[in-house]
DNA sequence: AAGATAACCAACCGCCGAAAT
DNA sequence: GATTTCGGCGGTTGGTTATCT
């Protein structure tokens, strides 16, 4: 026979996780790594399927992640990387230190189709587009539906037969318009070599309009749970250095803890994780 | 002020290749 | 070698918030 299956989906979670589910998780990779996730959700008492905690995980709780909206150098990294790649977001993601395929694609969707066919770029070939095209989006979006469906034109096959894409990736610096740093070869940063600027409250990712407001709601409901110690000098929610991080480790051993954890383990381990001066992981929340 | 619509994004779903048995 | 699951990926959905009328 096979393997063992997964979890039995009877009876588990969905939708949402709430405060108390993220902190289990977190205190769990934390004192444990990331092992199985298959194992995950039963060793953290959670009502979840180890994919749920998989994906919880690696697109909102890695102490390694950026958050706000993409600088206006990512954009074009962005466009760069999908013009060579495709919709192959994990392949993007990976030149982009501290964001999440799933945030990639999302800003993808939302922002940068829009920006491209306004500047007359189609976003599938990005060729310029004709005027046809143009005059008849409707029309547009159903060609691109079809060409999706079309395993020998879609962008993602396409690349795919092609030998090794991410491998041969070369990168027009000079698009991108930023000199020296060639994105193929991502450099891997050690902790003390990074700067993470503060999040001030100017930018983009402090905004309410962006994913803080959920981190608002998040903290607000994390609130309702004793065990966290928050702050005595009375903390801003949109504090520059402010993350969930602060509540969840406690005390400087839980800390280090972490530190080490995203140091020691490959699978957390990236290029742009921050720490502070206290070894505080930054969340730019 | 209220309802309608658009925008955003976290999370789910289903597929696929690799790995385990 | 066949069967089954795991882990990862990309596409899509649905809830929430913002903006418009």
């Amino acid at each position: 026979m096979g393997r063992q299956p997964c979890c039995d989906k009877v009876g588990l979670k969905k939708g949402p996780w709430t405060a108390e589910e993220d902190k289990k998780l977190i205190s769990f990779i934390l004192s444990n790594g990331q092992c199985c996730w298959r194992a995950v959700p039963k060793l953290a008492g959670l009502l979840r399927c180890g994919k749920s905690c998989r994906l919880r995980w690696t697109n909102y709780l890695r102490p390694d992640l950026k958050r706000g909206l993409l600088s206006e150098y990512e954009e074009k990294l962005v466009i760069d990387l999908h013009a060579q790649l495709g919709n192959r977001w994990s392949k993007i993601a990976s030149h982009l230190p501290g964001r999440t395929d799933n945030e990639i694609k999302n800003h993808w969707n939302t922002h940068i189709k829009k920006k491209l066919r306004k500047m007359g770029i189609d976003p599938l070939t990005h060729k310029p587009l004709s005027t046809a095209e143009e005059h008849h989006p409707r029309q547009e979006q159903k060609k691109q539906a079809d060409k999706t469906k079309e395993p020998e034109t879609a962008s993602l096959k396409s690349t795919t037969a092609k030998p090794k894409v991410e491998d041969t990736v070369e990168m027009t610096v000079n698009d991108i318009g930023i000199n020296g740093f060639c994105t193929d070869e991502v450099p891997l940063i050690e902790p003390h070599e990074i700067l993470v600027p503060n999040c001030a409250p100017s930018t983009s990712s402090s905004s309410p309009s962006s994913s803080s407001c959920h981190s608002s709601m998040f903290l607000e409901e994390l609130q309702q749970f004793p065990d966290f110690e928050w702050p005595s000098n009375g903390l801003s929610l949109w504090d520059d250095d402010f993350s969930i991080w602060d509540f969840v480790m406690n005390d400087e051993s839980d800390k280090k803890l972490a530190l080490d954890h995203s140091l020691s383990s490959p699978l957390i381990q990236c290029p742009g994780m921050g720490f502070d001066q206290d070894s505080r992981p930054h969340q730019l929340f």
